[in-house]
DNA sequence: CGGGTGACTTTAC
DNA sequence: CGTAAAGCCACCC
């Protein structure tokens, strides 16, 4: 695979691998590319890519599996809507993550 | 080159 | 429970 794109690039192509019906977090994002100590990178390439990829940004959630970039979107309830559509259950406003958890593989 | 900007995370009050 | 601050680092202007 392409290593020599820039950090963004990386993120897209994460993202891109997450399962249907799955969520990962950004801190597992930025330890997968090498940096862990900077998974607000992996936010920021987030909302950079949303205004260039078509890919599925919603199944992206914090530690806590809240929707913390919700508000990037342009429908703040889209995100939520899109994942309860996959089968991902949500323990009042976060993921489950127990049961929708992926661990990212690079 | 330098400063601003975060869809993060953790600790602290 | 809420806000603040610090550590972190690629991208943008």
């Amino acid at each position: 695979m392409k290593r020599d794109e820039n950090f963004y690039f990386k993120v897209y192509e994460i993202v891109a691998k997450i399962p249907y019906g799955k969520v990962t977090t950004y801190g597992s994002i930025a330890k997968a590319l090498g940096m862990r100590s900077s998974a607000r990178l992996v936010g920021t390439a987030l909302r950079s890519a949303a205004d260039s990829a078509d890919l599925p940004f919603h199944r992206v959630v914090n530690r806590n599996g809240l929707l913390t970039g919700k508000h990037s979107f342009p429908d703040p309830d889209y995100m939520q809507n899109a994942l309860k559509a996959e089968g991902i259950t949500f323990i009042d406003e976060a993921v489950d993550m127990k049961k929708h958890f992926w661990e990212v593989e690079y």
